[in-house]
DNA sequence: CCATTAAAATAACACTGTTATATAATTCAG
DNA sequence: CTGAATTATATAACAGTGTTATTTTAATGG
């Protein structure tokens, strides 16, 4: 019988909790100095290590970035998913509004690095990009099915383009939370009414005949 | 009669021509290779002379980036108010927003430096904030005005915050020009027909029983 | 006209990401 | 189980960055 049974082990532990030990501790100092405090100097001395870990692991400084830009779109993605789903998805969707406001605040330097565009975009070949485009498309995908049960129910137009209306919303959201993020609003509160009057605002826009009579209906009398 | 007639050269040139000179060039360094790309001894080199120049004129690499954030302002609040002002407050609000999206697309650089909330934000004291304070008002002033008017014509509820409607609209075109740039649509089509639908849906939403009439006359024969 | 002063060039410092080389540990074959 | 091949790590060096201290140069004012 042969001995590959065991586990095994590059150095002291596998290859993977290595990496993710990596990326915690990157995390940690993206957090508290932003995506331009990240150090691959300092991450190794972090760890106790060389920075040769680093490049073994990620590749540089780019793979690592594009590792944490990941883990930003899957904490995203399951903030998202982890919105309960109520029965009416105009509720629905409010919800993932406000969801997507908390990550941004939650997790400030997560969200301004999945919001920046200065990133080792063209890079190698098509084969980040892609990876890119599947960890964002997951997080897409809970404002799509809503969009779409929204359609289904007339609540929206069936006859606009899901993409175009999954746009606007992205939009309204993003747009909304990178102001605050910058510190546009003086106030919390002055923020959380310029929330508020926003996504109400652009539902009413969107909304058809039926979806407005529901909507006023659970404003009126919730 | 004193000699001091003749204008006080430093080096060469005046001190307020070199700066415009250095501006001239980290401006088309900034278009060309992006904020990241944006070398102090790169920019010395093209401009044929030392670091130092840099540091006299700006007191460093953040001076320098505040300069050019000032700058972006400027031409956004020129682009703004070269807007053609109608009579009727709507349109100018509408041409307003595409204004501000036709700066983000022609000066993309400039408008992700405007953005960038990774800047030299507390640097020194209270002293570039507040500059940068007055250069982002006067980019600012348009729309509040265009708000106001809105507002006294009651096609945006009057009792509503000025500064709520404003921050809703402002939002709402930050939020597609930078998904835009991002290259979150795939087409041009694609990213016009998302800006037209948003923009609409938000007046819309904002718009009073009066504002919609009016609105609706317009859409309809134009 | 010369001494003072301010600016620019030069060189050095501390840092960054990356890579080439050497060392150590692990894996695999016999 | 032992020796050879492989792989990961550590070390050191390279090219680049922003910044600062020092020296040289030019402009100013008495």
């Amino acid at each position: 019988m042969n001995t590959d049974t065991k586990q095994r082990k590059t150095r002291r532990i596998s290859a993977e909790a290595q990496r993710s030990e990596i990326l915690d501790t990157a995390s940690e100092m993206l957090a508290k100095s932003g995506p331009d405090g990240l150090s691959v100097r300092k991450l190794a001395t972090m760890l106790g290590t060389s920075t040769m870990v680093i490049y073994t692991a990620f590749g540089g400084k780019d793979g690592l970035i594009t590792a944490l830009y990941e883990e930003a779109y899957e904490r995203m993605a399951q903030m998202q998913e982890s919105v309960p789903r109520p029965a009416n998805p105009l509720e629905w969707l409010a919800r993932l509004g406000a969801a997507y406001r908390r990550f941004a605040l939650t997790f400030p330097a997560y969200y301004s690095l999945m919001i920046s565009s200065t990133l080792p975009l063209a890079t190698t070949q098509s084969d980040e990009p892609v990876a890119r485009g599947i960890a964002r498309q997951r997080a897409y995908q809970s404002i799509e099915d809503c969009v779409a049960a929204c359609q289904a129910k007339a609540y929206f137009d069936p006859a606009l383009k899901p993409a175009d209306i999954t746009a606007v919303l992205w939009a309204t959201v993003h747009g909304h939370a990178s102001l605050e993020l910058a510190g546009f609003h003086a106030t919390h509160e002055d923020a959380e009414r310029a929330f508020q009057l926003l996504t109400r605002s652009i539902l009413i826009g969107l909304l058809t005949g039926k979806g407005k009579s529901y909507w006023s209906r659970q404003q009126v009398s919730p």
